[in-house]
DNA sequence: AGTTCGTTTGTGAATATCCACAAAGAGCAG
DNA sequence: CTGCTCTTTGTGGATATTCACAAACGAACT
């Protein structure tokens, strides 16, 4: 390792521009360089012949969302985050990107952007890998002082952000302005979306779809957290907004869960509202949806939003509110004690029912029992309980009990 | 009237026993006087023939309860409460009771007691109803000092109910303490129950109930609230004591509404507790099973225990919660606005459908409408209101977000 | 007047529910 | 072992539900 020669050397201080046609003389190959956001930084200048996909990038200044979406979903980008090599890239025609090799400049885990070369007038060997490694470590304190800038402005508007989620804010008007000095285009309408994975960097996975709508984020521990809205006023606002979000979560949860294997992935938003000063209601409304979503993951699969929880939304409530009045409920004990006593399954039973809103079959298929053993059960119940499931009160009564009952029971 | 003899005169400061045996003289019959309570105050000592009825009344030094209740059932007491005269009364072989009249012992329109006069020796005139009213007259001050220490009781006992009603009291020994020198037998187990009726004198009409079950009990307004217990501590207590208290509601109520066919009677009663502190908790769920049971009248019929109430105990607290929050429910304001639009009845279809526990026929019968007159007006339901009626947490939640909507709209 | 739309009612067939009754297995006490 | 209770599964018939499809009606609009 020592004994190779320090390429880079004389370049420490030098322009991005120039180290571009450094690298590009030594590979002999097109050079582009990129921020971590893929906005292009540098380019070499006598790479004569390119490929639609370099040429897009140098005329857009950022690489075009369709190859970055590709390479997302081919993993390249998860390579390049996790090693500090260079990755050979195949070409992908469909997408008008030749063969190429990539590295990814790092100061230790932290990405600052990234180093192409296209490999058109020869091919790239090892030795080559080992210039784009000393490439990438003399771009660091480059990129370093460029992206100090950059990450100020982040650091403000995160700041910016966490105002509104906590509410810590003035008046619309002191809210809009800021936005403004921030150069934060603000929605009028918006909701707060929350997506958690355990273990995994959300916003790496979730960028070009959060490039895709050009959402504001904050990442919270092992939460991201989105500020979603419509720029253009749009009629009908309310359900082209839902309808955003939800298309969000499916694009963004189908790709977590095949990253984040480890760990459910968990994803909440609050209702909309109008105002600037009402984001804490929506982010409230989201953390009570993932609260509600980790206690009853069965119950509330494929449901998301605030608005869509149904009972689910009154159960931390007035499970408080029950510990308060220090009720207990005899008829669920009774029917708990049965099923300890004889070795039976009633409660489940139970509840299997009112999940199915009473439907026999459908109960006994779920329970793959005979339908008259679930009669025969459901009788028993009726009167180990003293209910009438035939009731829509008591029915909703004994499904509210019975959720509540399960709150602190991790199942 | 002037002209007539005031045959009492000299007896303003007799004894009660010497009154009965002047009346008995002048009447030439069996006399008896009671008090308010029906406990003998004094009789008449040299009737020799008498009923089995006034015999009993002796023995026991109060009224028979069958001979009370008869009394009661045929309005006899409440002639008796009204006016000042006296009334005559038919002989009442099957409890005993011979010819007789009787007349009220009154201050303004307070009862202090009663003055019986047995028609054996010979027929009652017109004469002797005068006698009867002078002799009420003049025992009216005896039976005030007599009262006096009974009242001076009464106001300590009810003092102390409220004590127990309102938790105001120091310690479990220092109420069984009060109770004792009170000589009041508390139960170990009991609650509250609360009866309302508008403008209807609630302690008087349920008087011989009271005396039957041995209840404690203050009146409130038009509420009468009382303490029902097992004093015996018998086996299997729970339910003895709901079906004691389901007994007296159920003979209390039929006897309420054929009286106080103005306005509605409405009672309700908390849980049961074991502590005398608890008695307030017991209250406060009585006062909130009537305070519900106003506000569902139809929802709630035949409900009075608030551990009946099923959902409708949380609605009151969840009305509050969605009011702080400031949630709107738009679902239910679609439907509102579309009922409106097009003059259709969907919001009372889908509350009847909910009522009836998603039963088809139950719900199309009961709106008299064709079976799929009603599936076609869910479907429009499941469309306008954007919600599933087969999934069981939407409909739950529909049903509690309809119920809450009520509240504040008298129906 | 004709058209369109939303609504009501009807028919028919597949499927589900409800109810009574019966047979069989498991567990348990005498 | 026998009898007993609790539980499960089965059969069959009366009712209910679900769905597709069609006819009829009234209100609003052209």
């Amino acid at each position: 390792m020592s004994l190779q020669p320090n390429y880079f050397q004389q370049y420490q201080h030098a322009d991005m521009d120039e180290l571009a046609d450094l690298i590009g003389e030594l590979l002999q190959n097109p050079i582009t360089i990129e921020d971590a956001d893929h906005k292009l930084i540098a380019y070499s200048s006598h790479g004569d012949s390119t490929d639609p996909a370099r040429w897009s990038t140098i005329m857009g200044r950022r690489v075009p969302e369709k190859v970055l979406t590709r390479l997302w979903k081919d993993g390249v980008f998860q390579e390049l985050l996790t090693q500090d090599d260079p990755v050979h890239i195949p070409a992908k025609d469909d997408i008008g990107l030749g063969k190429r090799v990539a590295i990814a400049i790092k100061r230790s885990t932290d990405v600052l952007g990234y180093i192409w070369a296209q490999e058109v007038n020869r091919p790239l060997t090892p030795e080559d890998d080992e210039i784009l490694r000393q490439a990438a470590k003399a771009a660091v304190s480059r990129l370093i002082q460029r992206q100090g800038k950059r990450k100020a402005e982040e650091q403000r508007r995160t700041e910016f952000l966490w105002e509104l989620l906590l509410g810590n804010h003035s008046s619309e008007a002191a809210i809009r302005q800021k936005a403004d000095s921030l150069q934060m285009q603000m929605p009028s309408h918006s909701l707060i979306c929350i997506v958690e994975a355990a273990g995994a960097r959300l916003d790496q996975y979730l960028y070009p779809l959060l490039m895709r709508d050009k959402l504001y984020w904050v990442v919270d521990g092992s939460q991201i957290i989105l500020l979603i809205g419509l720029l253009d006023g749009k009629k009908d606002e309310r359900d082209v907004l839902l309808r955003k979000v939800e298309q969000f979560l499916a694009d963004s949860l189908s790709k977590l869960v095949t990253h984040a294997s480890e760990g459910k992935v968990i994803a909440g938003y609050g209702r909309e509202y109008k105002g600037y000063s009402q984001i804490v209601k929506s982010y409230r409304e989201a953390l009570h949806a993932v609260k509600v979503k980790k206690l009853f993951p069965r119950e509330t699969e494929g449901i998301h939003g605030y608005h869509q929880l149904g009972i689910y939304r009154y159960l931390l409530k007035l499970k408080q509110w029950e510990e308060e009045e220090g009720y207990k409920n005899e008829r669920l004990e009774r029917l708990r004690q049965y099923d300890r006593d004889n070795q039976t399954a009633m409660l489940d039973t139970l509840e299997t029912f009112l999940d199915a809103a009473g439907k026999m079959n459908v109960t006994a298929q779920s329970l793959h029992i005979h339908i008259n053993t679930l009669s025969y059960r459901l009788r028993r119940i009726e009167e180990i309980m003293q209910v009438d499931l035939e009731n829509m009160n008591q029915r909703a009564a004994l499904y509210l009990e019975l959720k509540i009952s399960k709150i602190n029971q991790e199942q």
